[in-house]
DNA sequence: TATGTGTATTAATATTCTTAATACACTTAT
DNA sequence: ATAAGTGTATTAAGAATATTAATACACATA
């Protein structure tokens, strides 16, 4: 499913809640399906089942599974996730763009910059 | 001068740079005056000098205080400091804005979004 | 040359983080 | 009922990191 790097220095949850986020929101992980469970997984990449579970309850918390008691973990539906994501992303962005302001900023510069960075490859 | 607060629970050379930079900010430290040394402003804090020296590091790598070898460090004019908080701001805001993109926020919202943080209390 | 300045280096200590061990609670198939 | 599968809570050990302190250095200037 998927293969831990023992070069990279991040802790062994955050590389696997990076990864399977990625596969998620790249389509490897079909929607409604259920994951791998916490044991098995854990065996099978040779770390504690709590590990796992660490990065499951990432997961979860940022909406790309939900938990069945009992029964597993599943990937959530691709809308919901989608609109969790984007309402993170947006409100960084609103506090970013708050910090700008508050820095004198001028809004024409941001406006300009929106362009820019949309327009990079097809707007 | 300034402080120090001990339930505070971040260390003290962050709430140290952090007092000391809304002073500047907030002009309540003339630019290019000299800053209390190293030693006097611990003795006066009853902290190590190495914690002030920290926050003095701190303040200079944001660009808001410069030193002169042997002879002191000084508030920078606000002109400068202004502009390298700017940058880092913007290029903050620039990070966010290409996420946005990257989540299928349309430009449009972002727009919408400066009208909306811009309008609040004058343009 | 003595005193005042910032800085580098090193070490002690404190704090936080990560991972593991273990036990619990719930569901379902036998 | 009970066994085997699921996720979860709690606790502790260990590692890693961060903070502060002790000390010595380098430069400027009176």
């Amino acid at each position: 499913m998927i293969l831990l790097d023992y070069r990279d220095k991040r802790p062994l949850y955050e590389q696997m809640a990076e990864k399977l986020e990625r596969l998620i929101v790249n389509g490897g992980l079909e929607p409604l399906t259920r994951m791998p469970s916490v044991r098995s997984l854990a065996v099978e990449l040779s770390v504690n089942p709590n590990t796992v579970q660490r990065a499951y309850a990432q997961l979860e918390q940022d909406g790309y599974l939900y938990t069945v008691s009992g029964r597993g973990s599943f990937v959530t539906a691709r809308e919901e996730w989608q609109e969790n994501r984007q309402n993170r992303i947006w409100q960084e962005w609103q506090a970013a763009t708050a910090q700008a302001r508050e820095a004198g900023i001028p809004a024409e510069r941001l406006i300009a910059g929106i362009r820019q960075i949309y327009g990079e490859d097809g707007q």
